[in-house]
DNA sequence: GTTGTCACG
DNA sequence: ACGTACGTGACAACG
């Protein structure tokens, strides 16, 4: 659903506006011809563009963060005309009564905010018109994002795209930057480079694409005065630069519903007491979802939100204990199905509480003599006529309580999920149990007051924290119907070929009696190889090996120690060998085939509030982490197969993580390197190396391979050195040369990293938090850890919010089109579906948009599809 | 319950 | 002079 947003800078154009028309006044002294000029403009674009979402954003006076050491900046502009000033009050005032949303933040002007929210809507893949007159705003043209440019008065308009600025230029959007650096602008008191103008500055760029390039390079190739300015007046070019850029991240805590268009009529009046009739019929003419009609919504979707109900005490009238299904069932049948119903299953008992104040409390139990209450299935079965009825749904973990619900059981109105709420606000508390998260919120219940009333408290303080942390949509369109997604792909499971899986089990079973006779053999006793205290005794005590490490209970034996010594004795490549095949046998064949259902399948169950960073985990069984990366470990997933008729459609996204980075950092090296389709190891150890991509080495790409891993994970030499075995000075070259060739890299990082210890916490692309208080402690190893979950966190994050946004677009786009094929499994950067077999091309294609159109990056995301009948099979 | 080890992205 | 790669879950051993 494709949403469109139009976003005014109100500073500009009323500007514009002002110097356009004469003075008019509304009869008693208010001159009213920008407010007029502006409403008209605004009026017009509305009409022909139909967005769905206005913003209209100020200047605020104080001194700007862009500019805060730049005292001269503007301070040559001529102050707003007596005329004028009086009017911005007067255009707010109208602005709010049709309630359209209005932006300003204390340290930026109009344009950041501009930039800004174009940038977030950019990013969910929607729509964005900017409209000024204001060229600066060129800058921020993107795939997405247009400029309508009001060039002369305000009808005289151009609309600036990327294509635009190419034909017009022969700039991109982020070049016009460089340009403005170059050339100065007198208005706004940029210097720029003296003597260098338009003509130049656009010479200098075909020839060198960035400033940085043409201060850099044309310091040494051009000739006579140019060279020489370009040397003296590097730095100030650099400056005007970055004074030139408008910000793209303001911290705006604003939820984008909020600037949904719904009640433009409600202006009219104020617009005929200014006299300014002529604007009130043509307000009529604008379509009825603008102005707030009923039942006239273009998109289909909910108006905004209606206002929670107040927080304060409600009167609870005691709770009615309902042992059995046919009270419980009674009581249910009695209420009112239009209020809002909360309902909080714990394990002895679950309550049920209704918006008038009825609570019921029902107990759990096995249904048998010996525990007589209702089971949870039950309970959902005797409350369903209230489940099913309009009112809002509270509750916690709606995923629990779908899976809990009859197959055909509906959920309807509007929900709200507590757990998830609480996982959107902060992803690394140690429980989101309902009980924790009401004593966390000091909402205990008190005396007569059951968990489920509580749960609407929790509610109101929940959506009010999570609109003023700019976290409504990515709990209300990702988180929330993400859940569905995931109780869907629980409920299906993965078939599993449990014959398969006793065969490799057996021969398993005998490599590993092998394996430990010979290992028993050669150290000339039997003990517990599985215990590294016995295993390290023998080793590094009784066989007197060298090479060894301390943990802290005695020697360390993990498989990267032991490899290095491999050759010094045979009985070390046994007992590496002997823990692999032990680890295939115990964890992904027997414990595995135990975890198989009636029907033959697995159900894994995803928990949505398990890591710090925005992923799902997997677990009972962890079908992410089945092997794949020796040969002998994804046997196992031969044993993961598509059903009778089906296959299996298996989709991956391409260095998602990588592709995210050179978007966040918008470098243009590694944008560049995606754009280009290149290999993106091979493109960076050409760029390290500093050969031609044509004669990278094996060896060079690898190397490079681990660098791009370090960067994303937030490098340190050590690590570095460790991973590809080279010597800290090296690790610490490359990284060196790594951040040379990708600045903008190295300034993202840095950036994340002061924003954390500034703010307390780094977002992804959608707003998700991690707060970082390591970076607060005394203790050096803790803050560094801060630092690298700094750098990574908006990293990992982002891909997770994407790929969620997969998911649900998955499932959505498979149930439009009528398929059977069903979404059974993700692992971070994959997707499987199983397809019934003439759905395969169909389901493949649908994936593939799903995915790749879950954002649109500066680096476009790139999907790789493969098919088969079990999972081995699809990697082949 | 914690520790060591190892499977995955 | 310090000692690190980021994010998970499961198994077996051992207090």
């Amino acid at each position: 659903m494709s949403k469109k947003m139009v976003l005014v800078d109100g500073n500009s154009l009323m500007h514009r506006a002002f110097h356009a028309l004469p003075l008019l006044d509304d009869g008693a002294g208010v001159y009213t011809n920008a407010v007029f000029g502006f409403l008209s403009m605004l009026f017009k674009v509305l009409k022909e563009e139909q967005p769905q979402y206005l913003a209209v954003a100020f200047d605020l006076h104080g001194p700007t963060f862009r500019h805060q050491q730049y005292q001269d900046y503007k301070a040559g502009r001529a102050p707003t005309p007596p005329e004028l000033k009086p009017q911005f009050p007067l255009l707010k005032e109208l602005l709010e009564a049709m309630h359209v949303a209005q932006v300003s933040l204390e340290g930026y002007e109009a344009d950041d905010m501009l930039g800004t929210l174009s940038a977030r809507w950019e990013a969910m893949g929607q729509e964005a018109l900017l409209v000024t007159g204001d060229r600066d705003a060129f800058q921020l043209a993107g795939p997405h994002t247009a400029i309508l440019y009001t060039k002369r008065g305000i009808t005289d308009t151009q609309l600036v795209t990327p294509d635009y600025l190419m034909q017009t230029y022969a700039l991109s959007p982020s070049q016009m930057i460089d340009l403005k650096g170059l050339m100065g602008d007198t208005s706004d008191n940029i210097p720029g480079i003296p003597g260098v103008g338009e003509k130049t500055a656009l010479k200098l760029l075909g020839q060198y694409g960035s400033l940085e390039n043409a201060l850099e390079q044309g310091a040494v190739e051009q000739k006579g005065k140019l060279r020489e300015k370009l040397v003296q007046y590097g730095d100030q070019a650099r400056f005007s630069k970055a004074l030139a850029t408008i910000c793209r991240d303001a911290p705006i805590d604003l939820d984008p519903e909020a600037l949904r268009l719904h009640d433009l009529a409600g202006g009219r009046q104020a617009l005929e007491r200014y006299k300014l009739k002529s604007l009130s019929q043509r307000l009529s003419q604008l379509p009825g979802w603008m102005l707030g009609d009923a039942g006239d919504c273009p998109s289909g979707e909910p108006g905004p939100e209606k206002s929670p109900s107040p927080a304060g005490e409600r009167a609870w009238r005691p709770p009615v204990t309902l042992d059995g299904a046919q009270s419980a069932a009674a009581w249910a049948a009695a209420q009112d199905p239009s209020q809002a119903v909360a309902l909080a299953l714990a394990l002895d008992e679950a309550s049920c509480a209704l918006s008038g104040g009825a609570q019921g409390l029902i107990p759990l139990g096995g249904g048998d003599l010996l525990s007589p209450g209702l089971t949870p299935e039950e309970v959902c079965r005797c409350l369903s006529p209230l489940l099913s009825g309009p009112g809002e749904k509270v509750v916690w973990s709606v995923k629990d309580l779908m899976t809990r619900m009859p197959q055909e059981g509906v959920l309807a109105g509007q929900v709200h999920d507590a757990m998830l709420a609480a996982y959107a606000l902060n992803p690394q508390q140690r429980s989101y149990s309902l009980p924790s998260l009401l004593e966390d919120g000091g909402l205990t219940p008190a005396e007569g007051e059951t968990q489920a009333a509580k749960l609407f408290q929790l509610r109101d303080a929940q959506l009010e924290r999570l609109n003023q942390d700019g976290l409504l949509s990515l709990y209300r369109d990702i988180e929330l119907p993400l859940a569905y997604t995931l109780r869907d792909m629980e409920r299906c499971g993965f078939l599993v070929d449990q014959e398969v899986l006793r065969q490799l089990g057996r021969e398993y079973a005998q490599r590993i009696q092998e394996d430990r006779q010979q290992i028993y053999q050669l150290a000339g006793e039997q003990f517990n190889l599985n215990s590294p205290k016995q295993l390290g005794d023998i080793l590094f005590g009784k066989l007197g090996l060298t090479g060894g490490k301390k943990t802290s209970k005695g020697w360390s034996t993990t498989a990267d120690i032991l490899e290095e010594m491999a050759d010094r004795h045979p009985i070390v490549p046994l007992v590496l060998d002997y823990r692999k095949y032990f680890k295939l046998n115990s964890t992904y064949v027997e414990a595995l085939l135990r975890l198989v259902g009636p029907d033959g399948r697995v159900r894994t169950q995803f928990d949505q509030t398990a890591t710090a960073t925005g992923r799902i985990s997997s677990n009972e069984p962890n079908l992410q982490n089945i092997p794949v990366r020796t040969a002998e470990g994804r046997q196992i997933r031969r044993a993961f197969v598509a059903g009778p008729g089906h296959v299996l459609v298996d989709a991956d996204y391409s260095q998602i993580e990588l592709r995210v980075l050179a978007h966040m950092s918008q470098d243009q090296t590694l944008c560049d390197a995606f754009l280009r389709g290149q290999d993106i190891h091979r493109r960076t150890a050409a760029e390290v190396y500093g050969v031609p991509i044509g004669q990278v080495t094996g060896e060079m790409r690898s190397a490079a391979k681990a660098v791009n891993f370090g960067i994303i994970y937030g490098i340190s030499d050590f690590g570095l050195a460790r991973n590809i075995g080279c010597s800290r000075k090296e690790a610490a070259g490359f990284i060196e040369r790594y951040f040379a060739r990708y600045p903008q890299v190295k300034a993202f990082m840095d950036g994340q990293v002061a924003l954390a210890k500034a703010q307390g916490y780094v977002t992804t692309l959608f707003g998700r938090r991690r707060y970082i208080a390591e970076l607060q402690s005394p203790n050096y190893n803790t803050r560094n850890f801060g630092q690298r979950a700094a750098m990574n966190s908006p990293i990992q994050g982002t891909a997770a919010d994407i790929i969620k946004l997969a998911m649900i677009r998955t499932q959505r786009a498979l149930k439009e089109a009528g398929l059977q094929a069903r979404l059974i499994l993700q692992v971070h950067d994959e997707l499987i579906v199983e397809a019934p077999e003439g759905e395969k091309e169909a389901v493949a294609q649908l994936l593939r948009q799903s995915m790749e159109g879950a954002a649109q990056l500066q680096a476009p995301l790139k999907a790789d599809l493969s098919t088969g009948r079990d999972w081995h099979e699809c990697k082949a």
